[in-house]
RNA sequence: GGGCGCAUAGCUCAGUUGGCUAGAGCGCACGGUUCACAUCCGUGAGGUCACAGGUUCAAGUCCUGUUGCGCCCACCA
């Protein structure tokens, strides 16, 4: 496979590649390859840093969608290009057993065959969930490769393996040991319908029409009523007080009656509480402190009891009285049909309110008291607020950065217990016999390490982002003293959706901090949504969602990849569009069709090759040579400078830009005469087109892998594969090249544009003058290519060293210093050409205006930066040449 | 209530520290079988850079305000 000199294959077939680019022939097979050749794995070498990225595991929850292809892509092209910048790169794959969402997918499907988990039970469910994480975690692990995406397999990881699973068990032991994860009754948000408690961040709100009741309140031992409001008058079973503001005055000489609770007939005093706004509704508020995070807190600052009146499956329990057993949503009509009936209802308003709701099943929270496992928050947030002030974690784009400190600075403690059966069960044991508990990193617990007498293990798993949050340091072993760890943590870059900025980004920064005393990585790259055309969010219940190897079937790998990349920008949604990707895979034609084309004249030649690929050219070249070699330069400067700004999808179009609109459009064309030259003519267009094509297949090949892999295969090259082949590096830009090329495809384009306005038949060969001032060696240099491209026929072509005179019969083309004369008499029509001669002078005057009043302004020649100003008064004595050059014209015409 | 963002061509979007004539793809109009490619080639039309001020020699870009849209956070009965 290795090759250094390509042996001339005159008498061979010119080339082996098919017509028509056809993505699954290409990918096809060629993964595997790369895994086999173990390209997958760091490159070590100790002079130089490794570059890591840890990639977000997917949910084990069903197969991979169009957003998964996005981050892959951009992280796989992250990881190609540092694999070939050289850096021992590292990507570690992984899988999330995803907590409530797995436990819910594998429910539903028992809910097909008339069963609960409770009718199996916790072992048996558990198995089942397993079983169904081994068939998907197979699918995602195959959809991910058929991406294209070059992580190291040989280090995947599942959050519930062991090593994992045993990080979980000593960070809790730890945190628990160090005081900062605590057991304790709060009010938490729990979900009737999973049956367990959630984090703040699992309650998802919205604005619902929903109605303000008022319920009078009787004050006992008086005529007197106290009127308050409510959204969920079924929470006033559970009242305990009502609370008024101490400093308002109709209140004040109640504080300390108490009030008869309507329906239940129960005594609660009322207090004072400054929380309470005297301006909304009657300026008196029902406590019912098991039922709302606010009356909670009244409650304890005035030492209410808290009255549960809901059980744990959203039905009202005994405290409810005559409503026990009903589901909340019917105690609600109840309440209020009997609070009318009673004539205590004083008033129903419609009202939007928020509603938290179940992240994963839709269902209406409920707050409710529960004793559950918390993470205390403050002090460990400390270290990950400042982390981010001084600026050793930056995010891309920038601006997260204050969404992330607004939410670090204002952050709750964190409810990491579920009562659930699927996850990581909580470390920690019950003495049956003297009341100990026991937190232990070990699995399992016999006995209880103070009595001996028996234990039992807190039935809770923990929060899934638990373990995830603990992702960059467990993959790599931890809390095993690994050479992965040593060598890898802390990992470089996050690359993840902003969406879980705070679920996963922020709880690995704090976790990393204060287990591994070291950040997890120094940059956090986000990425946007994908949406359909419209912009709506891709969702199963909408029927939108894309299977990204659907399109990879129709499109290639490469195309959707490319597609995906050059639509985003960091931090920002896309809308994915068919056609993009459809774009993309013409592209991948375009080159795909460049390269055969170079084949043909590279193998008939030799081709000069040194332990870089093809040699740069250096001898004989032809302004087209230097032209496009320089403009590969440009753009090997430009995509390093946007790859180093995490900027991917701008690199892209950046690389598509030259190869299609620069090396195809003008550089092939412009070969393709000089390709039935002489023979040492032959000899540096091909090598020139070898050079190029070369390092073009290497810029990009982070995008798209698959079809430059297969091209540069196919190309003179030097080393086994163009994964592990080197980023290319700039040489010196051909500033005269750039110009001189520069104008010569301006006067082409004026050319064609002459003779399509004038309708001349595009199959016509013409005759024509050129005036092309200084230029005029260079012109003369490439008249085959002029004359090729502007179908201009090569024995009636004059590069002329005055502006020529073309009388009445001719068309004008003029573009900047350069004129162009094609003799076409009988065709043209003297009207169009002055009305079109009319514009162009009219727009070269407004070039001139604007010149003459910029270099007439005292603040700008004083000011403006030199460089600034010649560019002003080249402006002017270009457009001042090309206003002679045309008024000229128009007189001849006019005359 | 707090925070963040967006507004550039018919559509989807680029536009790095202010500096040549504001760009791309798609779409649109017209025309093309030249031996790499119709998954293509050529030519063209199309923009008060949301609005109003300000800073500056110079503003799509920086500042302030306005309008419209979006997202996130939050314990607004």
């Amino acid at each position: 496979m290795s090759q250094t000199i390509v042996e001339p294959t005159a008498n061979e077939p010119t080339s082996t590649l098919a017509k028509a680019y056809d993505p699954g022939l290409v990918e096809a097979g060629m993964y595997d390859r790369w895994d086999d050749a173990g390209y997958f794995q760091p490159r070590e070498r100790p002079d130089r840093d490794p570059f890591v990225v840890v990639m977000p595991p997917p949910n084990v929850t069903g197969e991979l969608h169009i957003g998964h292809a996005l981050f892959v892509t951009v992280e796989d092209i992250m990881i190609r290009w540092h694999r070939m910048l050289g850096d021992p790169t590292l990507w570690i794959p992984g899988a999330d057993h995803a907590g409530i969402a797995g436990q819910w997918v594998v429910e539903k499907l028992l809910v097909q065959e008339g069963l609960t988990r409770h009718d199996v039970g916790r072992e048996k469910f558990v198995a089942r969930v397993w079983e169904y994480m081994d068939q998907y975690r197979g699918r995602i692990r195959e959809q991910t490769m058929i991406l294209g995406a070059s992580c190291d397999w040989s280090r995947f990881v599942f959050t519930m393996d062991p090593g994992p699973s045993r990080a979980v068990r000593r960070v809790f032991k730890r945190l628990y040991d160090n005081g900062l994860i605590y057991r304790g009754e709060r009010l938490i948000s729990w979900c009737p319908r999973c049956q367990t408690a959630l984090s703040d961040l699992e309650v998802v709100h919205s604005d619902d029409a929903g109605f303000l009741w008022t319920i009078a309140y009787p004050i006992e031992g008086s005529d007197e009523q106290i009127t308050v409001a409510t959204t969920r008058p079924e929470t006033m079973l559970g009242d305990t007080g009502v609370a008024v503001h101490p400093d308002d005055g109709r209140y004040r000489h109640l504080i300390g009656s108490m009030v008869r609770l309507p329906i239940l007939d129960r005594l609660i005093p009322i207090v004072a509480d400054s929380a309470v706004d005297p301006a909304f509704g009657s300026g008196a508020v029902k406590v019912t402190p098991a039922h709302d995070p606010n009356d909670f807190e009244i409650g304890k600052r005035a030492s209410l009891p808290s009255l549960n009146v809901m059980k744990t499956d959203g039905t009202m329990n005994a405290n409810a009285g005559p409503f026990e057993g009903l589901p909340i949503a019917e105690a609600r009509i109840a309440v209020v049909e009997r609070l009318r009936h009673d004539g205590m209802l004083r008033d129903t308003r419609p009202h939007a309110h928020s509603v938290g709701r179940c992240q994963r099943c839709n269902t209406v929270v409920e707050p409710l008291i529960s004793t559950q496992w918390f993470v205390s928050m403050e002090e460990l947030a400390r270290p990950a607020i400042a982390a981010a002030k001084e600026g050793s974690l930056t995010f891309v784009p920038e601006h997260f950065k204050s969404v992330y400190l607004n939410w670090m600075e204002n952050i709750h403690d964190w409810t990491i217990s579920r009562q659930l059966w699927w996850g990581h069960r909580i470390p920690v044991w019950y003495c049956q016999n003297c009341e100990a508990t026991v937190v232990t990193e070990e699995e399992t617990l016999s006995a209880c390490p103070e009595c001996g007498g028996p234990v039992e293990q807190d039935p809770d798993v923990l929060d899934t982002w638990f373990s995830s949050g603990l992702w960059p340091f467990s993959t790599l072993g931890w809390p095993d003293d690994t050479a992965d760890l040593r060598r890898y943590y802390p990992s470089s870059v996050m690359e993840t959706g902003y969406d879980i900025l705070f679920f996963w980004v922020a709880r690995m920064v704090f976790f990393g901090l204060e287990v591994m005393g070291e950040l997890p990585f120094h940059t956090v790259y986000l990425h946007g949504t994908v949406r359909d055309m419209d912009g709506g969010r891709m969702s199963k219940t909408k029927g939108n969602v894309i299977d990204p190897t659907i399109v990879t079937a129709d499109y290639g790998a490469d195309a959707l990849r490319f597609a995906l990349v050059t639509q985003s920008s960091p931090g920002n949604d896309l809308r994915l569009d068919i056609q993009k990707v459809e774009d993309a895979r013409n592209f991948a034609n375009k080159f795909w069709n460049a390269t055969r084309f170079a084949l043909r004249p590279i193998a008939e030649l030799d081709i000069a090759l040194d332990a870089e690929g093809p040699v740069r050219p250096s001898s004989d070249l032809a302004l087209a040579d230097r032209w496009i070699m320089s403009r590969l330069d440009a753009t090997i400067e430009n995509a390093t400078r946007l790859m180093q700004a995490h900027q991917y999808g701008e690199a892209g179009k950046e690389i598509r830009e030259f190869v299609w609109s620069e090396l195809a459009d003008w550089y092939i064309e412009a070969a393709k005469v000089r390709l039935r030259g002489s023979p040492a003519e032959k000899q540096v267009v091909a090598q020139t087109l070898a050079y190029t094509l070369e390092r073009s297949l290497r810029l990009l090949h982070p995008f798209m892998p698959f079809v430059t892999e297969a091209l540069w295969q196919e190309m003179p090259h030097a080393g086994d594969s163009v994964m592990i082949a080197s980023w290319p590096v700039a040489g010196v830009r051909d500033e005269a090249a750039e110009a001189e090329f520069g104008t010569l495809i301006e006067t082409i384009r004026a050319i064609r544009n002459a003779r399509t306005e004038a309708g001349v038949e595009p199959g016509r060969w013409v005759a024509a003058e050129v005036f092309a001032g200084p230029l005029a060696s260079s012109f003369e240099g490439s008249r085959r290519e002029l004359g090729a491209l502007a179908r201009i026929a090569d024995d009636s072509l004059a590069i002329v060293d005055r502006a020529p005179e073309g009388g009445k019969g001719a068309l004008t083309a003029v573009a900047g210093n350069v004129v162009v004369m094609l003799p076409l008499a009988g065709i043209v029509d003297l009207d169009a050409e002055r009305e079109r001669l009319g514009k162009e002078l009219v727009a070269a005057q407004a070039e001139r205006d604007r010149a003459v009043a910029q270099l007439g302004n005292e603040g700008f020649m004083a000011r403006a930066p030199e460089r600034v100003v010649d560019v002003q008064r080249r402006r002017l004595s270009s457009s001042e040449e090309q206003i002679a050059l045309i008024e000229r014209r128009l007189a001849e015409l006019n005359a």
